[in-house]
DNA sequence: CAGCGAACCGCAGACGTTTGCATCATATGC
DNA sequence: GCATATGATGCAAACGTCTGCGGTTCGCTG
């Protein structure tokens, strides 16, 4: 009369503190004690031993809701991105849930889809589920402010796009090193007039990445087409729409195109394409971000790389130091241009 | 000496049931009551409006984990992948994600890295998290028995990667008649000689692409050259691997190449070029997923479109289906060849 | 041998909800 | 106007775990 479920022998149907207790002949604290390492010395060997043993024979699994409850802590961070589909923000939830699962924690996922009355919906829905943390990426200027007012109750970190004027901790790459870089790169090449296809102003990332290739075009004497126009979404249309748009309106054309990521370079390099334009022949063209395939191309793409997967995973440790009590500082990653068959010096 | 915690005025530090209930001056299990519009036909319209007004005042939010502690259901689906890298993964996760918020719930992710017992204790981890289903996706055959045995606890859906000998409920592509349209196509093109570079054999999406293929190729009179070695991953340098050995190997020449995914086949591809075989005027090539970029490569890369959004998406509707009582079917999806210029006809 | 501290373990309350049952007041039927 | 049905709310237990407090048992010292 005291073992009373054996229905599989895997999971049970949930064995619970009590049953061990029940089947070892102990009070529950014992048991919790027993199987707590921290606590494990403040019960005699023998009988944590024998707890074990019945632990296992049981096939015990803590509750981890009930855990939760009780200790307030749910092991679980929350991870809000912007876009799922993104091939930039993939890599960076794979870092995220490496690093975590390290640590004991699991992610959970939500989108926002850049929609900000669904990103203070999720905070709603996350803090409800007592998250530990939140690590949201892809959040445009306008959550700011929701993102710090959950921060005051949970660790926030900031991942692979960052946000102006905060406090929050943020894990990201210096896009205003990575423009320069681009700069750099094709004042090298000898081009003198160049031009670049925008991001969304909105996220950050994008406008930085202008900053930096703006000044330091300037500074090398180069010339920037005027051409303000930016995307709505980082995206292959949008890239060959905005390729479009200044091979129309432009007087002058560029000797040179940064597009600001690779999905947009691959829609400019086919309206340039459309138009019996070669690159690198004609127009030297440029992404950013170094997805995998965009060494397969042809040409073959001359980008930045983007380390999300470090961007990940270094959040997570961010995050599980913020748990921990520690104060990490935001990191900014340097990036570093991949030179490839899409870029070549101006006759 | 009431309303004693206005910390913050978002999510305060957690108001609670009872702080409502106090404030509202009615007993919690009243404020339960009018909060759950499943019972709100219970209480008074006039108190309801009362409460829910004094709980939006407070800045109520219920605790999911309690609520998970007492109802059992914590909204939660473990969403176990073998490889959150893959590519092909990816847009599964962002189909689960989508139609799982949909319903109210939120995934939770784990990588298992194709290893067994990693596969073993995530699971475990799973079932101590309480989760209410688990979608698993990318297992191999080995995860089979371990896959049941969470099934008898709560329900599991595979997507994606299929499993033989289960009832387990399935969401994947129909990856034999996908290896059928392959040969069909270059059976088209007039092609006689056949090669595959294969993926993993444990995975049965390849096996069975494979299969398909054969078996049409031969009914074709297609001669298919034999080639037994299979990529330890189903990536890049595998396929590079693949392809080399195949060269170095055979004794004739295939005129064209079915490569198991589209990363395998870009290794394949950059492997000819080294040789200096030119596709597709010496070798047509087929990949296999149409990941986003492969119509940009140059030659744009034939293959067959895996819809993996939409397997996340039907997997995700399936659990809750499960969960709801309901008993969904397996879902085959079909495939669709995506010609493009990497396979022409043979001269 | 009395006394005392340490080691071990049981007790019970708490975490925030939900829910069957009990209770009370009100409305309905005769 | 009384009995009964009905509606609204309160009460308390429970979900599984953790933990401060206190009690018991030992072994030890003086």
């Amino acid at each position: 009369m005291d073992r009373k479920k054996t229905l599989t022998d895997g999971w049970s149907g949930s064995v619970t503190l009590n049953d061990v207790a029940r089947a070892a002949d102990v009070h529950p604290s014992t048991v919790s004690r027993a199987l707590d390492p921290d606590k494990s010395g403040r019960v005699k060997e023998a009988t944590r031993l024998h707890i074990i043993e019945v632990a296992d024979k049981l096939g015990y699994r803590p509750d981890l809701v009930a855990r939760g409850l009780k200790s307030g802590k749910t092991g679980t961070i929350g991870v809000i991105a912007a876009d799922l589909g993104n091939t930039f923000v993939t890599p960076i939830i794979h870092g995220v849930a490496a690093s975590l699962e390290k640590a004991g924690a699991l992610p959970t996922l939500a989108e926002t889809q850049d929609d900000h009355p669904r990103m203070v919906n999720i905070l709603d829905h996350m803090m409800s589920r007592r998250v530990d943390g939140i690590i949201a990426f892809a959040a445009r200027q306008a959550d700011k402010e929701a993102l710090e007012r959950a921060n005051q109750v949970v660790p926030v970190v900031l991942a692979g796009r960052p946000l102006d004027d905060t406090d929050l901790v943020q894990v990201v790459q210096d896009n205003e090193a990575g423009g320069r870089l681009v700069a750099d790169h094709l004042h090298s090449l000898g081009h003198e007039i160049v031009a670049q296809l925008r991001g969304p102003a909105d996220v950050a990332n994008f406008p930085r990445r202008a900053r930096g290739f703006t000044s330091t075009a300037l500074a090398h004497g180069m010339r920037e087409l005027p051409f303000d126009e930016s995307a709505e979404r980082p995206v292959i249309d949008e890239g060959h729409r905005l390729m479009d748009l200044l091979l129309d309106t432009s007087p002058d054309l560029p000797t040179a195109v940064f597009a600001h990521n690779d999905l947009m370079a691959l829609g400019a390099l086919s309206s340039l394409r459309n138009r019996g334009i070669r690159v690198p022949e004609d127009v030297s063209l440029v992404g950013y971000n170094n997805l995998p395939t965009t060494a397969f191309l042809t040409p073959p793409l001359t980008t930045v790389r983007y380390q999300s997967f470090e961007v990940g995973r270094l959040a997570g440790k961010t995050i599980m130091e913020l748990l921990a009590g520690e104060s990490p500082e935001s990191v900014l990653l340097e990036p570093r241009l991949v030179s490839r068959g899409s870029t070549r010096r101006v006759r």
